[in-house]
DNA sequence: CTGTAATTTCAGTAATTACTGAAACTAATG
DNA sequence: CATTAGTTTCAGTAATTACTGAAATTACAG
């Protein structure tokens, strides 16, 4: 990937910067993740600086943050020196790894602390009625998350029949039904 | 719901604070919210206000976003001028609201933009790399979130239903194999 | 219409988060 | 083991986002 950054390309990155922010990564590691997925070759710190245009450290950082997403891999180029980075080449991959990282981000602690809550006494009608709240939540939640962890598990192919029933559960849910009449 | 807030709603509303932070909304907000869905009845401003601690114009603005998204409804009681404000009373009406707003926030504008960049002609051997990716990320989005869709039109009974199946997608699809290799 | 309770707006400020450059550190090379 | 290419850390600063209090607005009751 050159210091200068195709119009398409940029668009994209730039887009990615912009969304990072509603996705709970910043701009920058926005901007640096997509030149990554994008770029069919590892790229260096010093490139992602140059072509991004911030400062090597905030690059720094940044790659620090994608590995502690565990969305980039580290490749070692036989006789360069420097460090090269690069997005997994399945998209899969990195859709399972986003879905597993923001679980663990945004529903686990909410789950545990839930089911500390559920486990203490309430001490009054008000408590009663918060506590019936925590569980129904915790209730769907859990089976929220269960239904995306099966989905994780799922390999390209299975995804792939998914993908060509139209991704849609209306029809395996007819096909649950339909079985169950027939038994 | 009184000023002085039980020590287990005080938790579970502090959490949903902290947690605000990492979900796009802001602490305050989560808080409020958290606050709303636990109580019983409907709530007024000046309550929320007393309640969290915080100034009343930051309530308002916090309603006001609550009511963007479409969390809060807003209710008159009889003889009071106050406006009063409350959550659904059903988790999975809140768990489809939530869903929705966030692929319209975080979903939708990266398919559109997508789409643009796909309809241009590559100028050169790493456009045309980089477009295959934003294909593959495209089709993966749209098939995620049809599938998402599907879940959201199921009503509390078919959630039951698969609540009760262990919230288990495998065994969905064990079934599915059951039933085509039958016919 | 007038007075008043309730809500909203908004400019100013506080708090948080993002980014940089300089310096410290690391490890490969001759 | 000295040199140097490369990386990381971190204190300082910039930018963004969150929050407040005062003033403006709305809307209802008499």
């Amino acid at each position: 990937m050159a210091d200068q950054l195709t119009p398409m390309i940029q668009s994209c990155v730039m887009h990615f910067g912009e969304m990072g922010s509603r996705w709970g990564i910043n701009r920058t590691v926005g901007q640096m993740y997509a030149l990554l997925v994008l770029s069919e070759e590892p790229l260096c710190a010093d490139q992602i600086s140059r072509a991004l245009g911030f400062s090597r450290s905030n690059v720094s950082m940044g790659l620090k943050e994608l590995q502690s997403w565990e969305l980039v891999r580290l490749k070692h180029i036989p006789g360069e020196r420097k460090e090269f980075f690069s997005a997994p080449d399945d998209v899969w991959e990195i859709a399972k790894t986003l879905i597993e990282q923001r679980r663990k981000r945004e529903i686990d602690p909410t789950l545990s602390t839930l089911r500390g809550l559920l486990l203490e006494q309430p001490a009054n009608r008000e408590e009663e009625y918060a506590q019936a709240r925590m569980q129904e939540m915790h209730e769907l939640i859990e089976m929220l998350t269960q239904w995306t962890t099966e989905i994780q598990r799922l390999n390209r192919s299975n995804l792939q029949s998914l993908l060509k029933m139209g991704g849609s559960l209306g029809k395996v849910l007819d096909m649950k039904d339909k079985f169950l009449s027939r038994s």
